[in-house]
DNA sequence: ATGTCCCAACTTTTGGGA
């Protein structure tokens, strides 16, 4: 079974890109985020051509998310108690029950954003405490937080910066201690995994990149899971995404 | 050169967000 999580950036924007792509990959479960769409220009008639069913928490402008899959999609639900942006949306999909996360960029450490990020973090870490345990969870998306220096191309240069800030990475902390594994890190512990790069400066040319893009599991998933994986190759060529893809393969018999 | 891309709109240029 695959799974993947991608932040397209405008799936308007990027929609022959993320065709393309699950032709190629062929996902069973495909998150998104930041499809920057109200739900009537959700492309679901495109999507079920290719054969997957969709859920889509759409606001318009600004955010938005989904989870597209070939394998089922039931029990959506969408939005985090207590937020009126579209960040957040789960479903159960086959064995899994996943979770799409668009995490609050927070701008800068002394704006307002930077407390709703915080905050934000903290719904989803108790709606994540208080799941269902015998679910197998996944729980994927941008978090916009860089959980090492180890995910920084230069965390020198990140100083002061949102992304790396102590209490950003404690919530993404608490956010694991609920019983959730990261899962690249865990498989990659000495590579960086980069899966974003900022459009401006060369960064991509140069590698100048975080790991801010994260696949979260539980025990029993991360004991299926043979691979997970960033594809680069997404980030290159005509009009990508600044995020690449973070890919999850996982042996379903394995799922017990 | 706060350097690029994407969106909306009092839309053909500007401002907000990442």
């Amino acid at each position: 079974m695959r799974v993947a999580t991608w932040n397209v950036n405008s799936l308007g924007a990027r929609w022959p890109r993320v065709a393309h792509w699950v032709r190629e990959h062929s996902p069973d479960v495909l998150m998104i985020q930041e499809t920057k769409q109200s739900d009537d220009r959700f492309p679901y008639a495109e999507f079920a051509e290719l054969g997957y069913e969709s859920a889509h928490l759409g606001q318009g402008q600004w955010n938005g998310v989904a989870i597209v899959s070939r394998v089922g999609l039931r029990d959506v639900a969408p939005g985090l108690a207590g937020d009126d942006e579209a960040r957040h949306i789960a479903a159960t999909c086959g064995p899994l029950r996943l979770h799409s996360c668009y995490v609050p960029n927070g701008r800068a450490l002394d704006d307002p954003h930077y407390e709703y990020k915080l905050r934000w973090l903290d719904s989803l870490r108790d709606a994540l405490a208080a799941r269902d345990e015998s679910e197998r969870t996944v729980v994927a998306g941008d978090f916009n937080v860089a959980p090492s220096d180890l995910d920084c191309w230069d965390p020198a240069a990140l100083a002061g910066q949102t992304h790396v800030s102590e209490p950003e990475r404690r919530a993404i902390g608490e956010i694991e201690a609920t019983g959730l594994i990261d899962l690249a890190r865990e498989l990659h512990p000495s590579e960086p995994c980069f899966t974003w790069w900022d459009y401006r400066r060369s960064s991509y040319a140069r590698d100048w990149g975080l790991r801010i893009d994260l696949v979260l599991v539980d025990a029993a998933v991360a004991a299926a899971s043979t691979a997970c994986w960033v594809d680069r190759a997404e980030r290159e060529g005509d009009k990508p995404s600044d995020h690449a893809p973070v890919v999850l393969d996982l042996d379903e018999q394995r799922l017990s």
